[in-house]
DNA sequence: CTGAAGAATGTGTGCGCTAACAATTCGATC
DNA sequence: GATCGAATTGTTAGCGCACACATTCTTCAG
């Protein structure tokens, strides 16, 4: 008597008096079986809490239902959200979701990354890639596993979800040249970063549209914020400057803190206006500026974009060469870092 | 022609001219293979770009080298570093993760997160369980599936890996003692994690431990800075306050940000410490001191547990049936938010 | 040189399922 | 009531691999 090993496909058709097929095409939604058969059917699946073998499956059909997620450093605030997006959004089309999470964005990486998906027999894959490297490597890999790159920039050769990043940074230097400033200075992020190119272009693109001198941005070695308070030091220093945008909420702490110290207040003397609205940027000294950028919704639409493109693989590859890009608006969210520049003491010429 | 369908193991095996059995050894590290042999199925197995099908080898052996994480919101910066540790150890040790999140760490939805898992015939599971909740539908899971539950306490019936918490809030609230404050205030983190009720006991413990009074604890509703700054209003209007020990740093920030705006200055009026150590503790201002754990390595640990248990079921059911509890020691780390009280005004009694 | 122990390899089978095809049943039509 | 077509169900083959066992080849003692 092997007794209680876990029911299959026959156990369950035997108790239903169906063939094992019968079962099969209940399971699996097939039109065609009648409704009194299908309730035969189910019962006895709940009777023997039979739970399909998902290998047996893949095997047979040569199609899974997980997908994967190459991620950088889930670490930080956006790539932890966006993962989280994209689970959810898998979990309600009944897809799982396997993660490889690579140390650096290196071509080498990257590809071993997907290659590791790849034996899983993924369905698809989400690249969390926002690195001019990995976006690159990307473009190496084999047509056959539907891929979908997310907060990667709007640039890139594959079908992608991103946030305006353009848009945001614009929107940032517009509202702290509509105060009032002179100009507005630029923290940029890591420049191996698409962000943070991007949102560089569109700080220099606002300037420019209106005339404003465009400053030397300080360009920072990573996001974190010991960056932003090494670089604050130096802008702290310089009494010219009466607003910052900084590419993202941790350089803009580390700034703030930079600034503190040094004896510079703000909003009053310096303004500061940061991106990405981490939960906790409210509650900085003082509560940030921010461009708000929503991570969750971009996971769950890079997880819809893929789904669509593994349903019909085709989808993302129109005859023009040209693949689909979402891009998604940000919001600036105003709350007290950024105010009007004082008004200039004359100084003697 | 079929012609480029991808290379099975049989495919392998005609080019080296062995079996196919013999190409499985050698992927499987058999002992009784001989080198030549081993090299020519290597030879073959690389001129074909042959990869092993996932499915097939799981329905065969009925074995994973796939591990689920269950955890609950990953956007939380602890559980985004353990689901992080746990993804590099897993590779490490060629596991490949895949997450189920859940969105509340009830019965109800911990037991479906473990069902999705398991119909993924994953080989064990991790879970990221901080709730009370949790660990009590844990119990209930078949025991034919490895679990090892991390950061949950130290006080569970499963294999468990947990940062010990107590230690870490009387080292917290010693110091603060040792530092001349006649008593140390706590915000306490929302009562059904269970770091929360563990730091709320070493924060009592270590007061009745120097005979200190134990002021009425506020309990937050959840661990962000909004929290702590309703608090820390409450508090900043309390003159008898001069020690607060913060069940997090998020909640920290929020009470540092509440009595900035009430003017109270941050250490001369009050002291405050957090937990946790996250990477912004440092850039708050003022600087946070705090109780550092280490997530990642939290995560790791987990990771290696579980895979012991993979490989040895029993081993985490002595014939006791105490588990194992590996518990990581955290450590303070000072920084600027914390000194001696001012000597006290004399009041007019 | 023989034989046995053990190393090295090959053969057959089934894991649990889906897909193609075959067989049956059911209705409705003439 | 015979006939045809569609709806419904069953049958047969693998999917690609690991395991148990059978077989062959070595090696070395006697």
């Amino acid at each position: 008597m092997d007794g209680d090993r876990a029911p299959v496909m026959a156990d369950v058709a035997r108790i239903a008096g169906v063939s094992h097929q019968t079962v099969s095409r209940v399971l699996n939604d097939h039109p065609n079986v009648r409704p009194r058969t299908r309730e035969r059917v189910l019962a006895a699946v709940r009777e023997l809490g039979y739970r399909p073998n998902a290998a047996a499956r893949t095997l047979a059909s040569r199609r899974t239902r997980t997908l994967g997620v190459i991620s950088f450093n889930t670490t930080l605030y956006g790539p932890a959200c966006m993962l989280y997006g994209i689970e959810q959004a898998a979990r309600e089309h009944e897809y799982s979701v396997t993660v490889a999470a690579v140390g650096t964005l290196d071509r080498y990486s990257v590809l071993d990354a997907v290659d590791r998906l790849r034996d899983q027999n993924v369905a698809g894959i989400v690249v969390i890639a926002p690195q001019t490297a990995a976006v690159g490597a990307l473009a190496n890999v084999p047509a056959d596993v539907p891929l979908v790159a997310v907060g990667c920039g709007t640039h890139t050769a594959l079908v992608s979800v991103a946030v305006d990043n353009e848009a945001g940074a614009e929107l940032a230097t517009s509202y702290l040249l509509d105060l009032g400033h002179r100009t507005v200075h630029h923290l940029v992020g890591p420049r191996s970063w698409l962000d943070a190119q991007e949102r560089e272009a569109g700080w220099r693109a606002a300037l420019e549209k209106r005339g404003a001198p465009v400053p030397d941005p300080s360009a920072g070695a990573d996001w974190t914020a010991r960056t932003g308070y090494e670089h604050g030091r130096r802008i702290a220093a310089d009494p010219e400057v009466t607003a910052v945008f900084c590419a993202n909420d941790h350089l803009a702490l580390g700034l703030l803190r930079a600034l503190q110290q040094a004896g510079r207040r703000v909003p009053e003397d310096i303004s500061v206006v940061g991106f990405d609205d981490m939960p906790e940027a409210e509650y900085f000294g003082p509560s940030l500026t921010t461009v708000r950028q929503d991570f969750d919704e971009l996971g769950r639409r890079a997880l819809r974009a893929l789904i669509e493109l593994v349903g019909d693989p085709d989808a993302g590859i129109p005859a023009s060469g040209e693949r689909p890009h979402i891009v998604i608006p940000p919001s600036l969210v105003v709350r007290t870092s950024a105010t009007r520049p004082r008004p200039r003491t004359e100084s003697p010429t």
